[in-house]
RNA sequence: GGCCACGUGGCGGAGUGGUGACGCAGCGGCCUGCAAAGCCGUGCACGCCGGUUCGAUUCCGGCCGUGGCCUCCA
């Protein structure tokens, strides 16, 4: 029993999809002029662990994923035309960028990655189908939608659109009827990326895209639709108007979903205020799983302050998590304990989850043998539903951030000599050898099987 | 100014009308040559003021504080 909060219904609702056999999920991506930021990340994160939770309900062939990259935008022209290069060229780049650093988060990749540039013809024939239904209109070689004709409009972020234009900072364009009209298409200038349409050359506004993307990739009337918490307005108003009218009423979605945001001190993690960490950063000192750890630490509707010590403490569970799995090395296949995907499964309340993963942890510590290695599997199954645990115990141990460490096989070296001078009561000796792997982050860890080693 | 969230112990962060979150850090102990890891134990927590109630951190009202959206934004 899946429940969701839905934005939309300002309430958690039990999740069920128009199709079992084709549960449907669109989420906003990046607009891929530059790097994305860890806040971006807190999303796609989120998501994916969305998609593995209705993969694992409804089964991974029923259950499709899209998430778009936005290829055409103003932003890009400007990055183009500062740096020269040409637009496809930055805008390929820093999607695989994006796709790449998600991957060291562990997430999977969405089923569809639609691109706003391969549904040009697309939009101008909603932009067409919007027009001739009175819908839009056309104004100084703009198309635009005519808010006025959208009763709900206004119901997903709380406020009609005159009262939110009442307190906003923004000059109305003169060609707009009514202030709260938004573009549907622009025109382009010489210069300027453009597409021939019956309403002339252009390209596409930014709310658009989406529109077209779903109704062509996924249908009309989705399960889930997701974002961050600030695509509310004007982003999802605008795709949920457009895209009712364009389809009869229909509603564009079942379920809402929106994501808090993470926290840099006092303020919100913007690239206009400056006060933001990059995964590209992040990954060279930290594993990928450790900063996926950090992110769902917690419910993904709340604020979450993104700190050092949230990632230090991240990564200490993580390593509580793995001893037990490189001590137990658990291989079969058990199904994912009820208390995690209980947890998961009430609005993905990942705190509580990770709870349930320390009281595995826990359960498992107090057994010895093949009951060990059985509890231990539970805590891996549970945990690999979250996402984690990707990697080896060994590997998990070994990682270090890129460069300037020691090496393995010089660690190893220094632990045979330490090995001998502990055996000779050489205390003197074997601790400074530990305390000197101790400085670069070397742990030193004596059993009854000899030392062994992590980074710490 | 309009709309919307939130305020939990040193820190991060769940949850609930009446005992326990969980984790990190701290403290005491066991173990260890010493550590580490592990284990055991430990800490007057719920912004303020009223109200409802037998009883409120949890419900209602007010206040204070913080943050978000209203402009590209996860």
């Amino acid at each position: 029993m899946l429940q969701l909060y839905d934005s939309l219904a300002r309430e958690k609702r039990l999740f069920v999809p128009g199709d079992p056999a084709r549960v449907t999920m669109y989420v906003c991506g990046p607009t891929v002029y530059n790097h994305a930021h860890i806040g971006n990340f807190r999303a796609a994160v989120i998501f994916d662990l969305l998609f593995r939770l209705l993969r694992r309900r409804y089964g991974a062939a029923a259950v499709v994923y899209a998430r778009n990259f936005t290829d055409i935008d103003d932003k890009i022209i400007k990055a183009s035309k500062e740096t020269g290069a040409p637009i496809a060229e930055i805008t390929t780049k820093f999607a695989a960028i994006y796709d790449a650093e998600l991957a060291a988060f562990n997430c999977l990749s969405p089923t569809l990655k639609p691109t706003a540039t391969g549904h040009i013809a697309e939009m101008i024939a909603l932009t067409e189908r919007l027009i001739a239904q009175g819908f839009a209109y056309l104004a100084d070689g703009h198309a635009l939608f005519s808010v006025g004709k959208f009763a709900d409009y206004g119901k997903l972020s709380g406020a009609d659109a005159e009262e939110r234009l009442a307190g906003a900072r923004v000059e109305i364009a003169p060609y707009k009827e009514n202030a709260a009209d938004f573009v549907l298409w622009k025109p382009s200038a010489a210069d300027e990326p453009g597409w021939d349409s019956s309403y002339g050359r252009g390209r596409p506004g930014w709310h658009l895209e989406c529109s077209a993307m779903i109704e062509k990739a996924l249908g009309t009337t989705i399960d889930i639709h997701g974002g961050g918490q600030d695509l509310k307005f004007p982003h999802h108003e605008n795709e949920i108007a457009q895209s009712a009218c364009a389809h009869g009423g229909a509603p564009l979605a079942r379920y809402w979903l929106h994501n808090g945001f993470l926290r840099m001190g006092a303020d919100k993690m913007s690239k206009s205020l400056g006060n933001v960490a990059l995964p590209r950063d992040l990954l060279k000192k930290h594993h990928g799983e450790t900063l996926r750890f950090a992110l769902l630490s917690a419910q993904y509707r709340q604020p979450l302050e993104w700190t050092d010590d949230l990632i230090d403490q991240s990564k200490k569970q993580l390593d509580r998590f793995y001893r037990l799995l490189a001590e137990t090395q658990p291989t079969e296949t058990v199904d994912v304990p009820e208390s995690v995907a209980l947890a998961l499964e009430d609005d993905m309340n990942t705190p509580e989850a990770i709870a349930g993963l320390h009281e595995l942890r826990d359960i498992a510590m107090q057994m010895e043998g093949e009951p060990k290695r059985r509890a231990a599997a539970r805590l891996k199954a549970a945990g690999e539903l979250m996402g984690f645990f990707k990697v080896a115990p060994e590997t998990w141990f070994k990682w270090a951030p890129a460069g300037e460490q020691r090496s393995a096989a010089t660690v190893e070296a220094l632990l045979a000599e330490r090995a001998a001078a502990r055996k000779a009561k050489d205390f003197k000796t074997s601790d400074r050898i530990r305390d000197e792997l101790a400085a670069e982050g070397v742990i030193i860890e004596d059993g009854p099987a000899g030392a062994t080693w992590r980074r710490g």
